[in-house]
DNA sequence: GATGAATGAGCATTCATTCAT
DNA sequence: GATGAATGAATGCTCATTCAT
């Protein structure tokens, strides 16, 4: 469909050269249609982003909820290493969701900031949610507060995890993943003790 | 100087809006002189942008190697606790300079990336060679792989400080500081061992 | 049509002010449309003068070869004479295009001084391909070399015309028509001999 | 000194840009200094540039009255010979200034064709009177009509032998200048009779 | 004599957008 | 659905010129 590969396109020049380098001229030409018809679509060039960045968050919101589910009855040491492999392997794979991303962060458009940041809250709520249920399930005898450290220790991890994507060559990141799961197995550790030892 | 606050003028729009988002009578208007007069001090766009870029990778080495000297005699706990937080604080105090690198890393303009890349190269280079050396000869008994795995944990943790100075609050970065240096600790103490017991 | 009024402001444009002194904004002012919509019919400034110079040459060309056509069967004399007052005629009547044409033949635009140097080339040759075919098919006693000679002769005298009507004003330049003429009359005299007594 | 080198480099500029392509900051750089610098000896552009043309124009005429007064007491043809000869060294060795001339005919710049003209009329009426002088000193017998029409020949035969020098290359002209000098023979011969065998 | 710093005016060009078709 | 033609607004940049030093 057209307007999925406007998306597309639009995500494609917005990782290349943000939002303001990105034109409605190389979106359409990309597509194959000449710029004007990008109007039938969308209503301007905010529109068409603040879609594009939709997509790219649901896109990332999509594929964290899959691996949490394929491994959400793992031991701890599985599932967070699965969910911080997840983020490489996602950021990697769509790499351009991911330049976009890292742009869109800092966007002076503040419908898109908006959009951002809403998500990062609601994506947040969602993993801890979602981690304090399994957690606390698996581990009865854990405080919450253990609990939501450990949480947080993880989302540290992945940020260190993130960033290595944007600016490290693909070969680099496999050590930062072993590293990663490293350091959450040994939180793993501190938090609950024996579990992790294989 | 009128050059230098060109400079300053650039990084803070740069920050804002990114490079194409950037405009010489933004910058003008920001330093009180008219578009035109921007001319007479660099050759274009190009030029004040690669100087910006320069000075901020300057700042940000000079930074590093301050905090570095000032502490390379401390236990390595306190060192790597140093450097972890000489990381937060002068990304935190020169926010503008944080954000602009951050959307220099993607940078479409290739003489900008280049610069970027470079100093990555240049900056890892002296990180690794100085913290071997000040390793090995604080702990002579370490066989030198070890050092480059504690080294590299330190980055990867950096890059997860890093990362949260750009999607964070300020009040929310403090505790990001305390994980990293509780993460690098945990390194020290598998590494080292006793030392970090306080 | 835009594009055909576009070209012929710029013809005027160009012998004006030349090429740097002709501007977009002038040459739309003159067609009745923005500066901006100049670029939907050509890529820029050097395009759209490529394009003018084209123009300019194929008119020069087509005017000549009719001329040639209408008075190939007629004697030397009026042939010359006729080919004579075209340069003439064609070139105060076009006089914007002849004005463009002498700032054009130095223009530091090298794929403009390219065009007009190729075409002059290619005129000539046709010029002499004709004139040679017609001559000697009129007098095939004479002399390959003799009839190159004066085509030579007719060439020189083709370009003291065509000065003149840079330099001249139009009732001056009947005289020189008719020394044009008269002068051709003796080369034909002194190669032909009698044909051009009347 | 410095006021002539700024002549001289702004009769370059204008000879290969025309008036609107040469700048002041070119024509500074060639002469080694910088444009606010040349405003102590001109005061602006237009100034700078009369002061130019005036000297081309200058130069031209000196370069034909010394032929004009080494040739006056040979016979015709050698004078007219001369004199045609004269035309095209002087265009050729001073190609720049002939380039700036043939841009300035047309030049938009009222107060430059102004200048042009009325040179144009005074060394017009200067050959004309030089001549009428000479030729019926040497030929009292021709009525002042025939001079008339033989000097207006050689300026015809003049005109074709400059617009030469701007279209063809040097070894070209060679050719030109032994049809002119051919040319202007026929006419003398046409006028006086005999004088010209040899 | 010369220039560093600055500017107003203008230029070629781009871009998001419109609208009749 | 799509586009040809057009444009207002803005952009990077140039240029002649000024003026205090």
């Amino acid at each position: 469909m057209t307007k999925d590969k406007l998306i597309q396109a639009a995500i494609a020049n917005f990782a290349e050269f943000g939002y303001q380098g990105a034109t409605m001229s190389k979106i359409a030409k990309e597509v194959g249609i000449k710029p004007a018809s990008i109007y039938y679509f969308f209503d301007n060039k905010e529109a068409l982003f603040k879609e594009a960045v939709k997509v790219i968050l649901a896109h990332h919101f999509s594929s964290m909820k899959k691996t949490y589910h394929l491994q959400k009855e793992e031991n701890l040491h599985t599932l967070f290493s699965e969910l911080l492999r997840s983020i490489l392997v996602h950021h990697t794979t769509f790499q351009n969701e991911t330049k976009a991303y890292v742009t869109m962060v800092n966007s002076p458009i503040s419908n898109i900031k908006r959009e951002i940041t809403a998500y990062l809250q609601r994506y947040n709520q969602w993993l801890v949610g979602q981690l304090m249920h399994t957690i606390s399930a698996k581990h009865p005898e854990l405080k919450e507060e253990k609990i939501s450290s450990l949480i947080d220790y993880f989302i540290f991890i992945g940020n260190g995890l993130f960033w290595g994507v944007v600016i490290y060559e693909k070969d680099e990141l496999k050590k930062n993943l072993v590293q990663a799961i490293h350091l959450m197995d040994q939180c793993l550790l501190h938090t609950i003790g024996s579990e992790v030892n294989e």
